[in-house]
DNA sequence: TATGAATGAGGTTTCATTCAT
DNA sequence: AATGAATGAAACCTCATTCAT
């Protein structure tokens, strides 16, 4: 089965963006890598911004992905934190879908309506999922703070990894994970204890 | 006193990237901005690239003044945890510095080696001053992950600003500086506390 | 019956050309329009200009027809004038085709050859026609300039259209039509009058 | 004294319009006529548009100060029907303007805003003047057809162009003229006569 | 110091046309 | 007959950089 040719032009834009940056990711590179001309590229896309929007809407959709199975289960506690471990663990293997979320972010930050609207829709619901995960797993009454502690947790993650994509000499990763896991066990908890209860 | 020309050109930059991002940073555009023709700015700087260094160069330096302030004190504890706060509370406000240093980040990522080199250094410079914040503060031993939390440290601010920038509905500022707040007083110890020795 | 290919192409191209101008006929547009592929296209023609070259021949024969049926009649007075009353205020009404016409005009003008050739011949034509009607209308022995008269008859016409299709205020096609029949009544006759029999 | 970028720019578009037509006016070729290259173009202009609006308002300013010329005079039969019969003579002698004049006046077609005002308001003007010169000079008091016979005088030698530039083999120039000269001196004093009163 | 015209490589996009299926 | 993917030349346009003045 021969594939599509959407689905080459995707993957070489992917391909290149990953190895080498948006700025390499010219139509004729794109054509070069998918093996094509830049012709055949508006035959399957009208324009570069359409190609983007299919890149981002692919991997945006993975990030979903993984969120969802969270969401999907009974709040059994250590089976979240196994979760919420793998997300991260996750993430930071396939450090290069990251770059390509970045490259999004960034456009979305240039005055790119659509990817501003999916942004804001996706943010919104991961730290709505994390609020709820917080709610339920620590067998505490939900505070009215949870929701920015929710904020924090996502935050926490996309900022290693902005640290990793600069290229910052990091830790190596098993350091990071055992702190990802006491700040999920022991820093959370002690945070909600923490709260006084008139808030 | 007049402004010298570097000056005058790095201002220039520094205001179209912050209102307009990168893109809009043409050495046309930054003549423009700064008063005088495209030709003037080769006199000033040998190519774009050198300007770009410089506009970096400039902005990291504040942020790393800020960090140096932490520094030169004795490490009182409810001094070091207001000046934390501090820089936070500042970084949240001056949101249009964080939005070029974005801007800059995505450079950097996106293949400017240039870039890329200030980053690593400047992170590694952030996160060995946050490694002797939490060796000096809680009152506990050093541990191995000390560096590793440090990172998590910085980078949740990093985060927290990003969705700030991808202007993602937020709990208002007061509530995200309050976790922050508990982070540094509550979670943090959690944390060391809950390190086994042997590490 | 099923409509042959080249009739829908045909068609398809009219339709196009009427109501969004030559730049927007492409290959692409006429085949969707005509329910087909491009590829298909070439079953039915060799290349773009043999349709066009199709699309005007249609056009203009409409206009030719219209030219022949003052001819076919004996010349009497009345009815010719009743004709060529009626040939202006058709086409005023009908100001779409004269939109493709019009179009088709302009290619012809900037330097379509086929068109061009197209062009000479039918005018050629039309301006006989209505010399020879000039000739035996009027009662009065043929001069030199009849010809030219002819030149200006076709021609006013066509410049009242330019002026509709510029989408000038213009008065009321009433009036407009009083002044075009005054023209054939009073206004030539007065003309061929004053020619001096020497010319 | 070196004549400047822009008037080079004009020059060459119109060189090229004039003697092969819109298409042929590529941003390359007219680079190359006005020995430049493509991005001195954009030097001085910002987009092909905007050159050919400056074409566009140069040969238009042109028609109107002809125009113009008329109405500055009082009305004396004589002067006046020698000014209409040359700008006759002068617009079929320049036929060069005249083409570019269709160019633009198809693109007015085609739903250049820009240029459709610039065309409704000349056009207005023109046969405002046409009809204050009726009104005038022919000694009858004006009635309420006079705009809609001035509309067909513009028409009429607008008509005449578009068959000149069509290529159509044509009746030589003197002839054309001497027909022109009738249609002022006796055509039209004979449709005003022929207006019946009540109007 | 300063100017701004000029360059030229490279960007995105369009479109008539071909050809294997 | 018909498809539609593929081509490639050429369109408009941008921009860092150079250079005579």
């Amino acid at each position: 089965m021969t594939v599509d040719g959407k689905t080459k032009i995707i993957e070489a834009a992917r391909k290149i963006i990953s190895e080498s940056g948006t700025a390499a990711a010219t139509t004729r590179a794109i054509a070069r890598e998918a093996g094509m001309t830049t012709g055949t590229i508006y035959h399957y896309y009208r324009s570069k911004e359409d190609i983007m929007a299919d890149v981002v809407d692919q991997n945006l959709s993975v990030s979903t992905r993984v969120a969802e199975k969270i969401q999907s289960q009974a709040y059994d506690y250590e089976e979240v934190i196994t979760d919420l471990l793998e997300i991260a663990r996750e993430r930071f293997r396939k450090i290069t879908d990251c770059r390509l979320q970045f490259y999004l972010a960034h456009e979305s930050m240039m005055g790119n309506e659509e990817l501003h609207k999916i942004y804001t829709r996706n943010y919104d619901d991961w730290v709505g999922r994390a609020e709820v995960i917080i709610d339920n797993i620590y067998g505490v009454p939900p505070t009215r703070l949870n929701r920015a502690i929710a904020t924090w947790m996502i935050a926490t993650v996309d900022g290693v990894i902005l640290q990793m994509l600069l290229g910052t000499k990091m830790e190596d990763t098993d350091d990071l994970m055992k702190v990802w896991e006491l700040l999920i066990r022991e820093g959370v908890p002690a945070i909600l204890k923490a709260i006084p209860p008139e808030i």
